[in-house]
RNA sequence: GGGCCUGUAGCCUAGUCUGGAUAAGGCGUCCGCCUUCUAAGCGGAAGAUCGUGGGUUCGAAUCCUGCCAGGCCCA
């Protein structure tokens, strides 16, 4: 059976001048199902055929015979509008879920590898909302792709030197007083973070303090071994920390890296485009690129001193990770406040004639602010990922308990679990990505409404449905109720939806959809009663819709890492 | 000074890439629905000069352009 828009087109097209792409092109779907399942306006034809759009409707729609799955056609002012068979519909699309099952919506491997590079935190404090919107983004979308067919390879780099580190080192010096996070029963990262405050509080009063913090510097990069054995032990506090986050998140890499391994190693690469005259030294003696032809200036690359800037270690960073990966695409995923940076550093690569440099991109996204504004980690105006996660959690304990009695508390606490971060990752991927989030607490996160809970809720429902229930093979023509063919028509769009949120790099597209979907089921719920059907086999033909709309939601919430429950 | 992003009902957003029929959803407000598969749900009502002026087009939330407001980055 065929696509019906691409038959709509062939079946225009005989009519008229068009070609079936251009065709293609133009069908739309009407705003009122009653109108049609698709349609075609008139009125690019007007001017050559010199009538009416409405008149050219008239006329297409009374020669234009229906065929296959095209039932009726119509013309509707200047549109001609196409209806489709509904039990051929239903047939098609019901029958195509139920046999794909977890693969309804996918598309075969291709051999393609990418790389993927999230959060990439600095180790001097915890994991914040920014990180977790950071995580949310790059997970789903690394699922999207993978449902496309690529291959993954999730990498993190952890910006574990600079003098933001130094800080909290010096801070934890003075007044550690050989405190750890275990004596203080603290999470090892909060207990370095809060050093990193402390650091910021005092700085306030002994301006002094960022000297220290300077000569510490120093002293690292000269490998003092006391210096070196306390970075070493604080970063691993921070280190810890995170892995916990991440376990917790179900996230883990292929593999991670060190800026300590890596900041240093640019500097041979820009010598090298230096001595190859793609790079030039001016008068003081530091070395630039001229990016003026991407309307980027001059970039300095190398100081009058020898001393690298920050960009050189990703240049070098990015020939590493090639080496490892031998990548097709290289994603970065970072706020938009680095847009800049980014452009430079792909300027660079191209202006070095690397092979990949072509395939480098930033997956940016706007931050996450409070309503007092941005968040500020060394003024302690941040909201910590782990704290987030504990108060979603907390009221999702409430939540299920207060619904059910007989739960023991280790089912409790996974069913909260699951909810809560159901709660605060479709909060933070359903926007668009540049999108700025005003996080407020108090209102922002809900459970109701468009959010990750309702997705859980209505698979519960639909889950409950079909326990115990035996399908055989069903009548899909009894399936004629607005509700149920507004479904099927729902459950038809998920490929295409993954598709666009694919092309675009934007879950929330899909976020919507399935929003729509689990609405539209809700519907369906409400009006058609599956176990209390008129007649055996239309109980039958339902069970078999509710069984494709569980598969396919399930497959909408792996790609948005939203976790199935077994109640609510 | 230059560049990028954002502006859609009281509030939060989708729709803008690829122009098309009465601008869609959620929160909040108001009215209804639990002796029927879980009410974290469903139905209905009210609520929009799509920031603003101009232009292109048969047709603009969508394309071009001037301006205003907010955010970010570079110098």
């Amino acid at each position: 059976m065929e696509n019906p828009k691409i038959l709509a087109s062939k079946l225009i097209s005989k009519e008229t001048k068009l070609s079936e792409s251009q065709i293609l092109d133009l069908i739309e779907i009407p705003p009122d199902p009653k109108l049609g399942d698709l349609a075609f306006p008139c009125f690019s034809l007007s001017k050559d055929l010199k009538k009416s759009p409405q008149d050219i409707a008239k006329d297409l729609a009374s020669k234009i015979k229906p065929s296959d799955i095209i039932s009726e056609i119509r013309a509707t002012g200047p549109y001609i509008n196409f209806f489709l068979d509904n039990t051929k519909l239903s047939k098609q699309i019901l029958s195509r879920i139920l046999k794909e099952k977890n693969k309804y919506g996918s598309l075969k491997p291709n051999k393609q590898i990418y790389i993927i590079e999230f959060p990439s935190p600095n180790t001097n404090k915890p994991l914040h909302l920014g990180h977790l919107r950071n995580i949310a983004l790059a997970s789903s979308i690394s699922k999207i792709l993978e449902n496309q067919g690529y291959t993954i390879k999730r990498i993190n780099l952890n910006n574990d030197r600079g003098i933001h580190i130094m800080k909290s080192m010096l801070a934890y010096d003075i007044w550690g007083e050989g405190r750890t996070p275990n004596s203080e029963k603290i999470k090892s990262d909060h207990f370095v973070g809060d050093y990193y405050v402390l650091f910021s509080n005092k700085a306030k009063e002994t301006p002094n303090l960022i000297n220290q913090a300077q000569d510490l510097l120093l002293g690292w990069e000269q490998k003092d071994p006391n210096i070196r054995a306390l970075w070493k032990k604080m970063n691993k506090w921070a280190l810890d920390g995170f892995e916990q986050t991440y376990k917790r998140l179900g996230l883990k890499f292929d593999k991670t890296y060190f800026e300590s391994d890596t900041y240093k190693g640019g500097k041979a690469i820009v010598e090298q485009g230096l001595n190859q005259g793609l790079f030039f030294k001016n008068e003081d003696g530091a070395v630039l690129a001229d990016l003026s032809h991407e309307n980027l200036g001059e970039k300095i690359l190398l100081r009058p001193d020898g001393t690298s800037v920050y960009i050189t270690q990703d240049l070098y960073l990015a020939d590493l990770k090639y080496k490892d990966f031998k990548y097709n695409k290289s994603i970065y995923v970072a706020g938009s406040e680095q847009n800049y940076h980014f452009q430079v550093l792909f300027a660079l690569l191209k202006a070095l004639q690397k092979p990949y440099a072509e395939d480098c991109y930033h997956l940016n996204f706007e931050l996450v602010y409070l309503p007092e504004g941005k968040m500020k980690s060394r003024e302690g105006t941040v909201v910590d990922a782990d704290d987030i996660l504990d108060e979603m959690h907390e009221i999702a304990k409430m939540e299920v308990s207060a619904r059910h009695d007989n739960i023991s508390e280790k089912k409790l606490d996974q069913i909260a679990e699951k909810i809560g971060q159901a709660a605060i990752r479709f909060f933070l991927i359903k926007y668009s990505r540049n999108k700025a989030i005003i996080f407020n607490p108090k209102e922002a996160i809900s459970f109701e409404g468009e959010t990750g809970p309702y997705l859980q809720y209505a698979l519960v429902r639909a889950n409950k449905i079909l326990a115990k229930q035996k399908l055989s093979k069903p009548d899909y023509s009894l399936l004629n109720s607005e509700e149920e063919i507004a479904l099927i028509k729902k459950l038809a769009q998920f490929p295409e939806k993954i598709q666009e949120s694919f092309k675009q790099y934007s879950p929330h597209i899909l976020a919507n959809y399935t929003i729509e979907l689990s609405q539209q089921f809700n519907t369906f719920y409400e009006k058609c009663h599956v176990l209390k059907a008129e007649s055996k086999d239309l109980k039958n033909a339902r069970l078999s819709l509710v069984q494709a709309f569980t598969q396919t939601l399930k497959n909408a919430l792996h790609l948005l890492n939203i976790e199935e429950v077994e109640l609510m």
